[in-house]
DNA sequence: ATTGGAATGTCAACAACGCTGACTTAAAGT
DNA sequence: ACTTTAAGTCAGCGTTGTTGACATTCCAAT
């Protein structure tokens, strides 16, 4: 199966298998990467000229969905190095967006939260990335929108997996 | 609409709107999020130690695809500006991965190529991409592999979409 | 109580890859 | 002739990722 594969192993197969050819696979990967920079645009241009960027944006939300999360749990989320969290947290931080609480059982831990300004910022951003991707759902309607999210799912990493909220009991 | 939302504002309305919840939404961008991050990560190990980065695959990627295409071409592909795609490029010439040819028809453009071994990058590269998304698309069937590319489509922008090879008649 | 390790933070340096601005060359259009 | 366009180049900068080294604080185990 995998790499060994030549193209277009699956065309020959059948009709049921019609998806699975490498041009609809490789149409697959351009719509990804079409869509997510897309997806990512709205965001982006808000946080432009805040000096902030993508990854401030990928804190605060994550801070948002765990509140009181640690530095380390935030950063097995985000798969970065702490040095290139601790940059980030420490603008939010002296900006007054995030709150960094010593932890009361491990005082070596710092428990995050977003501030009133934090959360206006996260609401913000989350918007319109939400208004998008609401359009989207609308026009495609709930069917598809299934399918979207049962793929997304299969692809991710099992590590990542463990962290996506969709599979959590968390708030639900 | 769009940002003046409040919060759940469809959640009220009924079961068949539940997907456009303002938690089903996150969930989505979620599900985004980290299925990117998984989609992006088997051509950045191969391209890690190369010297090379998810630039250089773009670039191979769409020469690949649209071979001759002119660097102004490629330029309103990728979306970026002409000093960042020509820092990407010149390392490509330079390695023997990308042909450039000077235009018959109008001398000032540049046609560009992939050479036999730029054509065996781009193929380690996709067929890494492919077998993850050949596994996903196995585990969830054609009908959600349907969806999957509704939505996608549905959230690029317009003038991407002009890009999406999905919707292009060459090849096929 | 001292030692070992875990959690956090900080400093420094570097790389990839975006950006702007300024400038050149060559060729095309008018 | 003049302007515009395509491409390339140089210089500088910002964000965000990386390593490596090191200090601090604190828990936990010997």
């Amino acid at each position: 199966m995998s790499m060994a594969d030549g193209p277009g192993t699956q065309a020959h197969v059948g009709e049921a298998l019609l998806y699975l050819t490498d041009e609809q696979l490789r149409q697959g990967i351009e719509a990804m990467y079409f869509a997510y920079r897309a997806f990512t645009a709205d965001p982006d241009r808000i946080l432009q000229g805040l000096d902030y960027g993508r990854a401030h944006h990928r804190a605060v939300h994550f801070i948002n969905i765990v509140p009181g999360t640690t530095v380390n749990n935030l950063l097995s989320i985000l798969g970065v190095t702490k040095q290139s969290l601790n940059r980030v947290l420490r603008t939010l931080i002296e900006d007054g967006l995030v709150e960094s609480r010593v932890g009361r059982a491990d005082k070596r831990e710092r428990h995050l939260f977003l501030t009133e300004a934090g959360k206006e910022l996260e609401h913000r951003l989350s918007d319109a990335q939400r208004a998008r991707m609401r359009a989207a759902y609308r026009q495609v309607g709930p069917e598809a929108v299934a399918g979207f999210r049962k793929v997304l799912e299969a692809m991710m990493d099992p590590e990542m997996r463990r962290h996506y909220s969709g599979l959590r009991e968390v708030r639900g």
